[in-house]
DNA sequence: TTGTAAGCGTTATCAT
DNA sequence: ATGATAACGCTTACAA
């Protein structure tokens, strides 16, 4: 494949009988050159089709433009978006992004930290695995000097920089709402209780709860209720309780939502009328099923847009190791039919 | 941020007052170190938290274990399976992925190209943008040696390695299926012309008409109409037609056969029996509509492992320029309610 | 088995 | 404004 050597600054500079400082100097556009040497070591470099070595460059200069992302799928549209915002920002500053999927297993996600520190990427970006367990490989980052991003699904206790939804207080809305369309026995399909932004909607859920005056009844909260098949598989074990519930808050994703939905057409019960409706995401399809799905936007290109200006405007130039920022993006509630009796 | 140095093999050279080629030499797992010293350098890397430096092994080496992909939308369902599967390979053989967008823009995609061969990457993996114009920018990544590999979206004129699906076949059952359910006046939703992809899509419908010995329509045959917004328009002046079409065939994507499916339901037409619909891809919503619909299916996770597979497999280590492959991935018709009558 | 030294392509520092 | 030279951290002939 390999034909011949690429064209370096020394193929530049001896055409043209200059050294090869000067060439680096000119296409660096530095200040202390000639016009004239600049025109001509342009294009002398179009001539011979230079192409700089940015590995070589990132060498000597001792880092690399790069931003390494770490998200548990590539293909879910949450982080996929998170992913398109990030890239969009990067582009404009010069910056590559380097991308590795977790698979939701804590093992890769630590094997691929460790890749990114070794390609001395300058920024982190990450947000951890289902099995996350320890945060050592986090640790590991910070030590090596390396700006560390968390988002979404942050590990509690190491202090860094963290772009988060305002998850509890969105959820805490989500249920009031369904209190207030007059749903009385709300039932939650929680997630992961590891990850805290499960926890958070867990909350969140409870304070609305409590607000209104409702109780929490522990038979109405399932466990790891995150698919679709499995979302449908819990709503069917609520709806055979004695007293069912007459709402689902599918705290997990808009997909378990979807499971409730057709748990509930399988008993030909009506939504929103018998069994009201809330998921999470606002996945494109929630607009498309009938009835269309009241769900939560978590605007997730904007979260990915803000995360990049947090790293290009707050910490990339900062020498100080000052506080670390938490940007919170706020969610919304978009109440669609699965939740509206009126 | 960055506190101090970090570790080198010379550092570790230092404290075992060994040579620092010898570090290299055992963390590269060599023969010709002995067991001892393997294992003293493994143990003093740990203690001083040494990563190896991968910019300037590679810049050694003279490449970089990396892949570059660009496509034109990272957050889309397509793109972002075929990213995950090359993903999950290229993570097998410990290899990075570079991922650069180029929002449907030729001067991007040439902008991320050339960021691409200055990071030495190993391999570009593309699928050109929808105004793609010159192949240049394609023609100098060969030239610099670097290996490409298109898919979907390809140059016409250009020969690479490529990993294609058999669009116009599949086209051509997907129209035939329409006229064996008994419509007869079958209209397209076409995309742009100056991709291949779109252009074979409407050679297959084309074929299919012939086959069947019905007419070409030219009326029936609408241009431009990619997204949900644009196939609603368009379907609504087909059906204003003196003589409107009894069938659609949204070519260009499920987002248009989306739009199909509203226009139909604005005038209250009864889908599958007063219009047929089939769309293109099989996004996770068409199992969702009402009715649900009958789409194609492009297998886009097998198509990136076919990417990375072919890279692995058949280019990587081949010294000769060999014959450039070409592999077909057989998308499937997933025959839904949408356009079966009976 | 280990040490020596050159070199990957660039940039920064010094001198001219 | 330009030239000479060292250095970034690692790998690899070659020598010992």
């Amino acid at each position: 494949m390999k034909n011949k050597k690429p064209t370096t600054i020394y193929d530049i500079a001896k055409k043209l009988n200059i050294n090869a400082s000067s060439v680096s100097r000119a296409l660096a556009n530095n200040i202390n050159v000639s016009e004239k040497t600049k025109r001509l070591v342009l294009k002398t470099a179009k001539e011979l089709n230079y192409k700089p070595n940015s590995i070589a460059s990132n060498l000597r200069k001792g880092n690399n433009q790069t931003i390494g992302i770490v998200v548990p799928h590539i293909n879910q549209n949450y982080f996929s978006n998170v992913i398109a915002g990030i890239e969009e920002i990067a582009y404009q500053k010069g910056y590559n992004i380097i991308i590795c999927q977790s698979n939701e297993s804590y093992q890769k996600e630590v094997k691929s930290i460790n890749a990114l520190i070794n390609q001395q990427v300058n920024c982190i970006v990450i947000s951890t695995s289902a099995d996350f367990d320890k945060d050592d490989h986090l640790q590991t980052v910070l030590d090596h000097g390396i700006n560390l991003i968390q988002f979404d699904r942050v590990a509690p206790n190491l202090e860094t920089h963290k772009v988060l939804n305002d998850t509890e207080q969105v959820s805490m809305e989500a249920v009031s709402h369904l209190i207030e369309q007059g749903y009385k026995r709300i039932a939650l399909l929680e997630g992961p209780q590891n990850l805290s932004i499960f926890r958070e909607r867990k909350a969140g859920y409870i304070a609305a709860l409590k607000k209104h005056n409702l109780p929490i009844v522990k038979e109405l909260i399932k466990e790891n209720a995150w698919t679709k098949e499995l979302g449908e598989k819990a709503t069917g074990a609520l709806l055979d309780l004695p007293n069912p519930p007459d709402a689902i808050f599918a705290s997990t994703s808009d997909f378990a939502a979807l499971g409730a939905l057709n748990a509930a057409k399988r008993r030909t019960l009506n939504v929103p009328q018998q069994l009201g409706i809330c998921g999470y995401s606002n996945e494109s399809f929630t607009e498309i099923t009938n009835p269309t799905l009241t769900t939560i936007d978590q605007f997730s290109t904007k979260m990915g847009k803000a995360i990049a200006d947090l790293y290009f405007e707050e910490i990339k130039d900062k020498l100080t190791t000052g506080p670390k920022k938490t940007i919170n993006i706020r969610p919304e509630l978009i109440k669609r039919a699965s939740s509206q009796k009126v």
